[in-house]
DNA sequence: ATGATCTCCGATCAATATGGTCGGACTAAG
DNA sequence: CTTAGTCCGACCATATTGATCGGAGATCAT
């Protein structure tokens, strides 16, 4: 239960590699594109790409389009929390269907709904969690990935 | 995103329900049948049927058939853990695919997966969270229900 | 300047999971 | 013994997700 989508788990993979990359030692800066990513972590292309996409259009990544384009961080893996990537991807936290009820619509229940207020708590917890963790977090907490290079300078966040 | 399922509502909605008629101080200890939990919160009948049999199958409940049959909670409310109810339905806690891995079943990324051990400790401590609270909980924050009948034991609305 | 290639982009299709429904089996009261 | 009422297990429709295809735009090499 409480599963998250395949698309939202390329797009934390996705981001944690653009970030090691982009704020690593050893090509600072580079862009990386769709095809890179989706070899290196086994990951349907086009479906990758779909993801890429929308990280695009919330902003959380830029796109460098023609050869030699890719993708870039919009700001900081310092600013960028869990919640942001998974909220692009799956659309706003909730817990129950009547978490985001706008004036007027009410669930069938909700006349003599016992658990709404209890529920929203919870969920009110989650969402501190996922918006206290950031892309920064995420590359201290596992080891980096390793590019091939045979000069391990170490990398470090 | 992260939305729990209708029936994992409705198991909620209904064992709140048990609860406050079992453990309340108007008719302590009553039997309370499917029909009527679904009349009241407005639940296809059929369905949440199932939702108790399931609920039954596990342990959390138990069934007493025939006439002036229904459902009783099998323990004390403060011993039925929200954990405990949505397992029940939805299946054990998993954040990511790769939660419960069985030994030599490895997902597509797991070699190069950056994103595993972060994820395994967010999803940790949604755990906690959900084992901490109880059915018990539910019960004094939000006003219980009220039937509106003192003289009659039956059909209302 | 122009061609060609590489990239991102939007719309479309299949698979899975969920929500919902139906008829049968059992129990216990009258 | 009859009969009404309950729980129980298998079935179908729908919605969400996973995955895919061809096209538009941009940049580099010539």
């Amino acid at each position: 239960m409480l599963k998250i989508s395949k698309k939202a788990d390329y797009a934390l993979m996705a981001l944690q590699h653009i970030a090691s990359v982009q704020f690593g030692d050893i090509t600072p800066g580079r862009v990386v594109n769709t095809k890179e990513i989706a070899e290196e972590y086994n990951i349907p292309l086009e479906l990758l790409a779909k993801v890429l996409q929308v990280l695009s259009k919330n902003g959380l990544i830029e796109s460098h389009n023609g050869p030699k384009g890719g993708y870039l961080l919009a700001r900081s893996a310092g600013q960028i929390t869990i919640a942001q990537i998974l909220e692009s991807i799956e659309g706003p936290l909730g817990i129950t269907d009547c978490s985001h009820e706008k004036e007027g619509e009410f669930c069938m229940q909700r006349d003599h709904c016992n658990i709404r207020t209890p529920l929203l708590k919870v969920q009110d917890s989650i969402a501190q969690l996922l918006n206290n963790m950031t892309l920064e977090d995420m590359l201290g907490g596992t080891p980096l990935i390793t590019i091939q290079s045979p000069s391990a300078q170490g990398v470090e966040r």
